[in-house]
RNA sequence: GGGACAUUAACUCAGUUGGGAGAGUGUUAGCUCGACAAGCUAAAAGUCGCAGGUUCAAGUCCUGUAUGUCCCACCA
């Protein structure tokens, strides 16, 4: 008899002993120099903002499966662990630590003060949620952790910048961006959220020169009109024909505007006359290049009327409608106010709302980083699991629009362009120019940006791998083979990684995305710290273990596809790793006689014996092939049966007759069932060509 | 406006190539039998959203439809 276990299983008792063994004996490294084929992951780098939260906990364990698994068949496995610096995000929560904790703003402390802070953040946070990846059990190989801020991705980002610049693909311009007045910087589109919100019709009079006549604009913005240009009808439309190439007046600040034809104006909508407000309107932007207008910026980067705005100047946006509708009002040009239901843009990170307006930023042209992302994809090189998220990738793609990445902030990478003081000359390089490559100035100073986050995420798979130097991490292990990810970052993410891929490593970064969906509260509600409903994935491993977690999470869930998660099914989980503990225990309370090899115990073996090893290998047959199709859940439910109701149910309870030489009869075991069964395994056992004698009617014991 | 997904037992969900309707939880009845009451043995429980179609055969494929959820879009 060797050791007694305890009766129930207590996972706080081993699961820091056993990843403390797996740490020490190196388990999870991954080795470039082996022989073994190679099969590798990246994982996505989490935010260092806060915690580990339950999507993560989905994320990482399929993750953590499939690199065991291949670990366990032979691969050399690489899953490459890190933490992202999160710019907005990051920056967010340290402006309102510096405010909580020493009553400071960004401003006071300036731009290497906040730094200094931001970076002791990252420490700490970096720091937590290492640890808590290795409390749900990660086997990342932790020797090669990488940060996105780090020495090397810096250096990786830096050289990305200038080859896309030199290549004419990144450029700065003035163009219509979301600002968000609360964080004040730009915000690419994908960071825009747009709601619903209840709004009006204004219908505003507009004078036409030198007549009595006037044309109709009905707007849903009309603080905006301070910038307006132009005022736009469609070429074709009958009621305007004998404006077009006149003039109107802006009513309040009595600003000529001329009345153009084009083709964009919808004869339907509204009055179908429009205003044009170039500055602060992304389609009224285009109408004013195509007609070259003049583009007034009313609003300041707080989202104040500016000196533009003459006596509106200083009030806030919303202040500035009140009093511009009010002003209408009293000089009769406010012709009638409607309930209009718009969508209206909020920063996803803050969910102000976010102002179009013009400004000088740096973009990547999209274009021709487009097309070859989505060949990868139709012609398979790249395979969405489920196949369905193929479409959200190529439609997206199909209309990608150029990528604004620059940020007005100060923790991120700061990009690499330079300005002569003198002569304006801008120039992008690695090293700070020590003068003006055009005039000989040697007042030369950064641009004081930083780059959008995705920039760097965007590099993961192969920055990680050590590029932009020639490593041979990268040729063994790039490209990775699979990637887990949720459906809601294939834009920001998925996307970038696959074009960023086949520009600088001429290959695609993965074969397979395989795409999980959220996890959810009971009520299918989404997770939230406003509404307090998330579930601590730290929380839950202290009082069901991580198993239990990780199980929970697996089973019961498929690609692609939401789950709501019920702290039930956390009991049911950990009550099977209890079934799993006990089926252990009772085989080492019985061991006294166990033979190590299978030779000296084949000849004894009983149709028991056979039918649970043709069972055994069954099951690993099709647990392999669930696998292989990334059906894990389902993999993980033939494995949950064939315990429980195969070997503890029959083949343990059985053996005990052989054990103990008692009477199957007085231990109620149903015969009759166990014949289904048997007919069952009558037919696995002859496709192994097994023959078998059936005692199905004996009540003796089996032997 | 475009698109995706969901709809299967009281609840939460599986169901891979068309042929058995399933699991966990809950419910009911009976079990302190040397692994496990976090357990065991049973039971009740579903016209697989609705309507058509293809097929010898449809939860599974096709068409339409209802309801819900989500994503995309520069709808003044």
């Amino acid at each position: 008899m060797s050791e007694q276990l305890a009766k129930t299983y207590d996972p706080k008792a081993f699961e820091e002993k056993i990843y403390q063994h797996w740490m020490e004996k190196d388990f999870f490294k991954a080795d470039a120099n082996s022989e073994k084929p190679p099969y590798s992951i990246v994982l996505p780098p989490p935010n260092i903002t806060g915690q580990l939260h339950i999507g993560h906990a989905l994320d990482h364990t399929l993750q953590d499966i499939l690199i065991r698994w291949k670990r366990m068949q032979g691969y050399e496995t690489l899953w490459q662990p890190g933490t992202d610096h999160a710019s907005i995000s990051t920056e967010v929560k340290v402006v309102e630590k510096l405010k909580k904790e020493e009553g400071l703003t960004k401003k006071d402390v300036g731009r290497e003060g906040f730094l200094e802070r931001a970076w002791s953040w990252r420490e700490e946070y970096g720091r937590k949620i290492v640890s808590q990846m290795k409390k749900l059990g990660n086997s990342c190989d932790w020797s090669r952790e990488r940060f996105t801020m780090d020495e090397g991705l810096n250096e990786a980002v830096t050289e990305v910048f200038i080859r896309l610049y030199e290549k004419g693909l990144i450029y700065k311009g003035n163009r219509i961006i979301n600002w968000c007045p609360s964080c004040r910087t730009s915000l690419s589109d994908a960071e825009v959220d747009h709601h619903d919100k209840k709004g009006n019709f204004w219908h505003v009079k507009y004078p036409i020169k030198d007549t009595d006549e006037f044309v109709v604009i009905a707007t849903t913005r009309p603080e905006t009109m301070l910038g307006d240009t132009a005022v736009a009808v469609h070429p074709e439309d009958k009621r305007y024909q004998h404006l077009i190439g006149k003039v109107a007046i802006l009513p309040l600040l009595g600003r000529e505007l001329p009345i153009i034809a084009d083709e964009y104006v919808d004869q339907d909508m509204g009055t179908g006359a429009l205003k044009i407000t170039p500055s602060h309107d992304p389609n009224d932007f285009e109408i004013g290049l195509r007609h070259n207008l003049e583009q007034i910026l009313v609003l300041d980067e707080e989202a104040k009327v500016n000196e533009r705005g003459e006596q509106y100047n200083g009030l806030d946006r919303y202040e500035a409608r009140k009093a511009i509708v009010k002003d209408l009002e009293t000089g009769s040009f406010l012709l009638e106010v409607k309930e209009h239901d718009h969508s209206v843009g909020q920063c996803s990170r803050c969910t102000t709302v976010v102002e179009p307006i013009t400004s000088e930023q740096w973009f990547v042209k999209m274009e021709s980083l487009a097309k070859p992302a989505m060949d990868v994809v139709n012609n398979g090189d790249i395979q969405f699991v489920p196949d369905r998220f193929s479409k959200t990738y190529l439609n997206w793609l199909e209309n990608i629009r150029d990528w604004c990445i620059s940020r007005q902030l100060w923790w991120g990478h700061q990009i690499p362009a330079y300005y002569c003081s003198e002569c304006d000359e801008i120039m992008v390089s690695k090293e700070a120019p020590t003068q003006c490559v055009k005039c000989g100035s040697a007042d030369v100073v950064q641009d004081e940006d930083v780059l959008d986050t995705w920039f760097s995420s965007a590099l993961w798979p192969f920055s990680t791998l050590g590029w932009p130097e020639d490593t041979k991490e990268l040729e063994k292990f790039y490209p990775t083979d699979v990637l887990v990810t949720g459906y809601d970052i294939i834009f920001f993410w998925v996307v970038r990684m696959a074009f960023s891929g086949l520009e600088f490593m001429d290959k695609i970064p993965f074969k397979h995305v395989l795409v999980h969906g959220l996890v959810r509260d009971a009520e299918g509600r989404k997770m939230s710290k406003s509404l307090g409903n998330g579930i601590d994935p730290l929380e839950a491993i202290e009082e069901f273990g991580a198993d239990a977690l990780r199980f929970t999470l697996i089973t019961g869930n498929t690609p692609g596809n939401d789950m709501r998660f019920h702290l039930e099914r956390l009991e049911s989980s950990r009550n099977f790793a209890n079934k799993l503990w006990n089926a252990t225990r009772f085989v080492l309370m019985n061991n006294e006689d166990a033979v190590e090899k299978y030779e000296d115990v084949k000849e004894h073996l009983n149709t028991m014996d056979y039918w649970i090893i043709s069972r055994f290998n069954q099951v690993v047959r099709d647990v392999t092939e669930n696998m292989d199709r990334f059906e894990l859940g389902i993999a993980l439910q033939k494995i949950y049966d064939f315990v429980w109701n195969e070997y503890c149910d029959w083949y343990i309870e059985f053996s005990k007759s052989r054990l103990y030489g008692e009477n199957l009869e007085e231990k109620k075991v149903d015969y009759e069932n166990f014949q289904l069964t048997f007919e069952e395994l009558d037919y696995d056992v002859q496709k192994k060509r097994i023959s078998l004698q059936i005692p199905i009617d004996s009540k003796d014991k089996f032997v």
